[in-house]
DNA sequence: TATAATAATGACTAGTGGGTCACTTGTCAA
DNA sequence: TTGACAAGTGACCCACTAGTCATTATTATA
């Protein structure tokens, strides 16, 4: 567990640095000061690895933002705290950042497509909810392309910031884009996106999270963090999956302990969405 | 020459199926017909292609933007005309642009880098141009958030139309962009990306074209097409060039006869740079 | 037709990469 | 101390790649 994740470290900064294809386990396994045969005991292949660096930091990344949107009560805020999270967020991971947008991930594996198209859809119903709250009926016929207009501010922005190292204020950034996402669904009248484009487009979202699903990931997470609250938590997490004791609050409360341990942010997200809170 | 064309058209189509790296020579050869062999009598290696394929798609691209741009004389229009020319260009050569998108051209070749850099920093002057004659004063502060705004809509339409095969309307697409970009630019008060930010980022266009190097297009563009009136238009030209005899009128005259040929719309770009029209 | 010049070929080289596996080292309970 | 099991190693395999070059085919010229 630790092995794996020293690799995926190791190997996240190579690949930022020269990219996918052009890094080789070798190098891998040497930045690493392991043995070649070393990583194959962690990875069946370089494809898993790059698909669990592509979980591991979208997980973080999408769950960052998903929490903010739904924690942020102050519908004032919402905009700008959800521009400023994720930012942040991807700030906090831009090794990650700068693969996910210099290797547009199309190319190779069909499962990494499938695996992107996912959190980009992910991305894109916690933008929708947001927008919905925020303006309702006023962006009904504009909303899907208030969402592409978001993601276009986001993808430019952070190229911006990713590929010039330039100080950089997010609170700037952040109100300045406020403004513009607010111009747009408050006078936009011209949509180009209708419902029935969107359609045509999504494939739906299978994936309908199982209660064994969720129990792995907890094992997982168990077995890779140290002993501490969060370990506490998870374990009893574990327990209220498969026998319900605990009301709500508690629930809850075990919930916010994990919440920001870098490796129960996904399994949160999910609990948060399993238990509709 | 026809060879190279030859070349460059069919590993177009491979690059834009399966990506650059993964894409071998002997592949392309086999697409071709030829041997491989024949491929380094082309091109001196697989690098040279790459950079002969941007540039040749970027140069179309950026000079048919630049002349709708150019050549709308009414204000009105000039936005609409602007988007509707990007997105069919783009559309004109899909393949191209989407190996433009999937492969963020960062990893490998430097030279690649700065090509695709130069490119960049001629559209974002494109852009500039239009906005300042449209809005003038009006978007002092904010006309670089608002280059990157058209270029956040850019981005993600495009990868709306080159990655899901949908009927598209370019039409009402630009008449949405339009309503969008007026009113950034009208209403946008809070500028994120200032003058400086801006110098701090940019490299200077080092390029300014010589004479020889027009003159070296000219007669590669000579020897790669056929007899034509565009043709001739180019032999005239060249001779333009070395002992200028004619006036401006018909200088102009020919140009306009070249500008639609696609090898020729580079040279047509360059031309009109250096005579000012 | 003969000769020179150019174009095209594909077997070959030298090298790399992902992945395997027989073997070594480390660990820990009995 | 022993032995059984897990963790770790790196030489090795094979498929494949970019690029070369001696040889052959084609074309142009005289």
């Amino acid at each position: 567990m630790i092995k794996k994740q020293l690799i995926m470290e190791k190997a996240l900064e190579l690949f930022a640095k020269q990219g996918f294809e052009a890094t080789s386990i070798q190098q891998i396994t040497e930045h690493c000061g392991i043995s070649k045969g070393s990583f194959y005991l962690s990875f069946k292949s370089k494809d898993e690895l790059i698909l669990a660096l592509i979980d591991h930091f979208m997980m973080q990344i999408i769950s960052d933002i998903d929490y903010t949107v739904k924690h942020t009560n102050d519908d004032k805020k919402l905009l700008y705290e959800f521009y400023y999270t994720m930012f942040h967020s991807f700030y906090k991971h831009s090794d990650f950042a700068k693969i996910l947008i210099k290797e547009q991930i199309q190319s190779f594996n069909k499962e990494l497509l499938v695996r992107m198209h996912y959190y980009n859809r992910l991305n894109e119903e916690i933008i929708l909810s947001m927008i919905e709250r925020l303006y309702g009926e006023e962006v009904k016929l504009t909303k899907y392309d208030l969402i592409y207009s978001i993601k276009g501010f986001m993808s430019t922005y952070l190229e911006l910031f990713l590929f010039y190292n330039v100080p950089l204020d997010f609170t700037l950034l952040s109100q300045s884009l406020v403004e513009k996402t607010n111009l747009l669904a408050r006078h936009a009248t011209v949509p180009f996106i209708s419902q029935e484009l969107i359609e045509m487009i999504k494939q739906p979202i299978h994936k309908e999270v199982s209660k064994e699903h969720m129990f792995d990931i907890i094992e997982q997470n168990i077995a890779g963090i140290e002993e501490s609250i969060e370990k506490e938590s998870l374990i009893l997490l574990k327990q209220q999956l498969t026998e319900p004791t605990f009301v709500p609050a508690i629930v809850k409360g075990l919930l916010e302990n994990i919440r920001n341990h870098p490796h129960c942010k996904w399994i949160s997200y999910l609990l948060r969405r399993y238990y509709k809170f």
